[in-house]
DNA sequence: GCCCACCCGTAC
DNA sequence: GACGTACGGGTGGGCC
């Protein structure tokens, strides 16, 4: 079946009103408010850009006589006349709807409420998927097969099954059920006594209203029947008010409702008198035509070319250069050709493995002939996510060396995390230039897909140069960027120099002992069989345990466990935790659980791993990434080394196949020693807080002395384990609620842990009321080495949006700041290894850890020194400590003095 | 047969 | 609804 067009109704008043509540006093350039302009205008936007309507209109109500009012005069009577400060924003919302070409329908005499209920009805008879835009209760009798209630301030979409969830009716019993309750917003008169919950049982029992009222003596509760007689008229006359006229005799034209490109004059014009520049930014460069993109790109496939053109590059004292290869994966890749640009539109392409029938370069003198401008220090790079590149290089026998500047670096500085950072989003945002897509070349991953050396020269000449080009071009507009935002330092300091630091630790990668692997495999697979064959005797046959829906058909349907939590797809959920509860009801969660996470070690590590191992040298070479985590941190993939598991006895075992690469050689693990509490205690500034690292306390015993108020010798382990998981969710925002069910305690207790912990701390918490205001006023937080990150909705969401972005804000500082402090010392710590001249290699970063592996007899001289570089990478308010390890594999490490 | 959303679980 | 940041495996529905 194909998915029916979607058709989005906007009830346009009652966005109108939402967002001009929600956002607070917003002003444009000549002092006119505008925070309902910018509400809708950021609905629209999304609503268009994200779930990109087939067919869309929005409702205004009509001029001239309203008909529920002949029914009852005072019919939103008592409604307030509109804000002062909405009144002119209207015309210029009007103008949004222009703007984003959303027909907008006024009829003479006629209710917004009408002409969308009537609008529905006829998508609906079309064979569209009807979603009505609104916060009006009202609109929620229209629901259907195909029509919902779409709340854009949540995207929350309201269906029969949410509908039947929510108020405990069917569409059908909507209006009966807020006739019985009334709606005192519009002056609609009701059943007293009767709300939501109740009107809701009694139409259970009763089915409508008629029914009910006609037997109202059958209810119970003298009152109750008393007003059910005393009110019936006054319900009769609600339930015509509510229900809406779905046949006005409308001329619709179904083809002026499509969706069009909006008009992005229209829109500029607009956001430059109201003062939107974030807006101005986004629907600028991608409204605009695309530009005309004048490229001259030159092959050089001559030994004579090549060295014309050597000469030129030499004399650059800046370039960007691009490598194409055979391979995602540098380590594998085989060179395929380079690409240069000094100036925008001009770009060379030297290939250097090519089909046979195309000219090309020796590969071997190609390298020689650029080694002198590739390695001259006073000299700029540029590239685009340029790690890559000097692993290619590096396997070409190039150290890149000089100034590097790294386009995608620079726009995470920009706009962490909160978009893509690749070249063809870079190149179409800010250039506004479509890159040629690289499956055009070798196509689509799969089998048919082949690799750029089967491709002929000229074609690959026309990619390569362009992304030469285009990164040329990014530079010069992101450079001054990162610069105007002052973060240029941030850049130069520590982003920068953490580019060759993670292409040394990925180059080098860690050492897998596969057969050990193989070895926990096996075991962990006979444990497998014999724990599935008692689940399926318990269950009574066969089935996959891994299919979550199989799974849950033999929980909840076959043996009629509760559903005790529901996944956000609204189905039973299976997790852990849900498992554990049932555990103790049935015996078979017990098993499922033991289940579950032996296979995921399994499937995860034990049976992945050895197929990211390099065949060469017996290592795995993570990427370690420094454009994805919103926070400044870093990630890892390909495998990603960072959750290698270490919190069960079966899954540490996996440490052990991360071994010292050669005999003589050990691990060195060095663990900052609660990072991001002591993050949160410079930040507060808080005495007691402070005092406890600086004494070197045991921090969750420190805090669950000031909490529970006894001695620090007389914490129970009880009390500290709150304590400590107090400390934790301090960090993640977590509420009352979140911590009463992680420690299963009720939420009052929990309540009383945190209010008790911010009376002790109050630094923390004017931490957190400092950082949220600083959010609020200026929509970023700031890390303590200036990284930013937006955080939207602080300012004009309410509720759990709100709650969210809090959290994300506060985190953000804390996280982010961690990251900066550790990336500092990878920096320091690399630069001192080489000043000591030591074999002594820096392998992964885990947030919080550092792991190297070294000779034995440099061990001593390697873990003074990363000691020294690690504690004194930032200068914070209160001591930072490390722990540091030493043993042949990453569980068996020692603790060293 | 490939792609992707969803669910789940691992780390810090 | 309720704890922040990541990555990735297995399933199964959708698509080609």
């Amino acid at each position: 079946m194909k998915p029916r067009p979607t058709f989005y109704i906007l009830d346009a008043f009652s966005l109108i009103y939402q967002v001009f509540h929600a956002i607070p006093l917003m002003t444009g350039p000549a002092g006119q408010p505008t925070q309902a302009v910018f509400g809708i205008f950021r609905d629209l936007q999304n609503l268009i850009r994200n779930r990109k309507p087939d067919y869309l209109a929005a409702a205004f109500d009509g001029p001239g006589r309203v008909f529920r009012s002949d029914l009852f005069p005072e019919y939103k009577a008592q409604r307030a006349a509109m804000p002062e400060d909405l009144v002119p924003q209207i015309a210029v919302v009007q103008r949004v709807f222009e703007g984003f070409k959303v027909p907008v329908l006024v009829y003479d005499g006629m209710e917004a409420d009408d002409v969308i209920a009537t609008l529905a009805r006829r998508g609906e008879e079309r064979g569209l998927d009807v979603l009505i835009c609104t916060a009006d209760k009202d609109a929620r009798q229209l629901i259907g097969d195909h029509i919902r209630v779409l709340n854009l301030r949540n995207q929350k979409l309201l269906d029969r099954d949410v509908l039947k969830a929510d108020w405990g009716v069917a569409p059908s019993q909507v209006v009966d059920l807020l006739a019985l309750t009334g709606d005192t917003s519009d002056n609609v008169p009701g059943v007293p006594g009767i709300g939501l919950k109740t009107g809701a049982k009694l139409l259970e029992e009763f089915g409508t209203l008629e029914n009910l009222l006609a037997n109202a003596d059958k209810v119970s509760g003298a009152k109750r029947k008393e007003n059910l007689r005393d009110f019936a008229d006054a319900a009769r006359l609600a339930q015509k008010l509510i229900t809406l006229r779905d046949d006005l005799p409308l001329q619709l034209d179904w083809d002026a409702l499509k969706l069009t490109p909006f008009d992005a004059k229209a829109l500029r014009t607009l956001c430059v008198e109201c003062g939107f520049h974030t807006f101005l930014n986004e629907i600028g460069p991608e409204a605009a035509e695309p530009a005309v993109w004048e490229a001259n790109y030159r092959t050089i496939d001559t030994p004579e070319l090549l060295q014309e053109f050597v000469a030129e590059l030499e004399k650059q004292p800046r370039f960007c250069l691009d490598t194409e290869t055979t391979d995602v994966d540098p380590l594998r890749a085989d060179p395929v050709g380079l690409s240069f640009s000094w100036k925008a539109g001009e770009a060379y392409y030297l290939p250097v493995k090519a089909p046979i029938w195309c000219k090309q370069l020796d590969p071997r003198s190609t390298v020689e002939a650029l080694r002198p401008a590739l390695t001259n220090p006073a000299t700029e790079k540029i590239g685009q996510n340029i790690k890559y590149d000097m692993h290619v290089l590096e396997r070409l026998g190039i150290e890149l060396a000089g100034p590097i500047t790294d386009t995608m670096v620079l726009s995470y500085l920009l706009e962490s995390g909160e978009r893509n950072h690749d070249l063809d989003q870079l190149s179409q945002r800010f250039l506004n230039h479509k890159m040629i897509p690289i499956t055009d070349l070798i196509g689509k991953a799969g089998k048919k897909q082949t690799t750029m050396d089967q491709v002929e020269v000229s074609r690959v000449a026309e990619y390569a140069g362009e992304d030469a080009d285009a990164t040329w071009q990014l530079e010069g507009i992101l450079a001054p960027k990162v610069r105007d935002e002052q973060l240029w330092d941030l850049y130069a300091n520590l982003e920068r120099p953490l580019i060759s630091v993670l292409a040394h630790m990925e180059s080098a990668g860690i050492k897998v002992d596969v057969p050990l692997l193989k070895r926990l495999s096996k075991e962990f697979g006979e444990r497998l069989d014999s724990i599935e064959n008692e689940i399926y005797s318990i269950a009574g046959k066969p089935f996959n345990i891994a299919s979550t829906p199989q799974l849950r058909d033999v929980l909840y349907v076959q043996l009629k466990l509760p559903v005790l939590q529901k996944t956000p797809g609204g189905e039973a959920s299976t997790k852990d935790e849900v498992l554990e509860e049932l555990a103790l009801l049935h015996p078979l969660p017990r098993h499922l659980r033991e289940h579950r996470q032996l296979s995921k070690l399994k499937s995860t590590y034990l049976d992945a791993l050895p197929g990211l191992v390099h065949p060469g040298d017996g290592r795995v070479h993570a990427s370690f990434n420094q454009g994805v985590a919103a926070t400044g941190r870093l990630s890892s993939s390909d495998p990603n080394l960072q959750n290698i598991p270490v919190r069960t006895e079966d899954g540490r075992q996996i440490r052990q196949a991360f071994v010292a690469g050669f005999p003589g050689w050990s691990l060195l693990t060095a663990d900052y020693s609660q990072i991001e509490l002591r993050v949160l205690a410079h930040y507060s500034g808080d005495p007691s807080l402070a005092s406890a690292f600086a004494q070197d306390h045991d921090i969750h015993a420190a805090v669950a002395a000031r909490i529970f108020r006894v001695a620090e010798a007389e914490v129970t382990s009880e009390q500290r384990n709150v304590a400590k998981t107090v400390n934790f969710g301090v960090l993640y925002g977590q509420s009352a609620y979140g911590l009463s069910k992680v420690l299963g305690i009720k939420q009052s207790e929990a309540n009383e842990f945190i209010e008790s912990y911010f009376r002790e701390y109050a630094g923390v918490d004017a931490f957190i009321t400092r950082t949220l205001e600083a959010a609020k006023s200026s929509g970023r937080v700031e890390t303590i080495l200036g990284r930013r990150r937006p955080i939207n909705g602080i300012a004009n969401t309410t509720g759990h949006d709100r709650n969210q972005a809090e959290r994300t804000a506060v985190n953000t500082v804390i996280q982010g700041s961690a990251a900066d402090l550790i990336k500092s010392a990878m920096i320091a710590v690399d630069r001192r290894i080489r000043a000591a001249g030591l074999k002594a290699r820096m392998l992964l970063q885990i947030h919080d850890e550092l792991v190297f592996e070294a000779p034995d007899d440099e061990m001593p001289e390697l873990v003074k020194l990363v000691r020294e570089a690690m504690t004194t990478a930032l200068d914070l308010k209160v001591p930072l400590k490390v722990d540091l390890g030493v043993g042949p594999n990453w569980l068996d490490v020692v603790t060293v003095e």
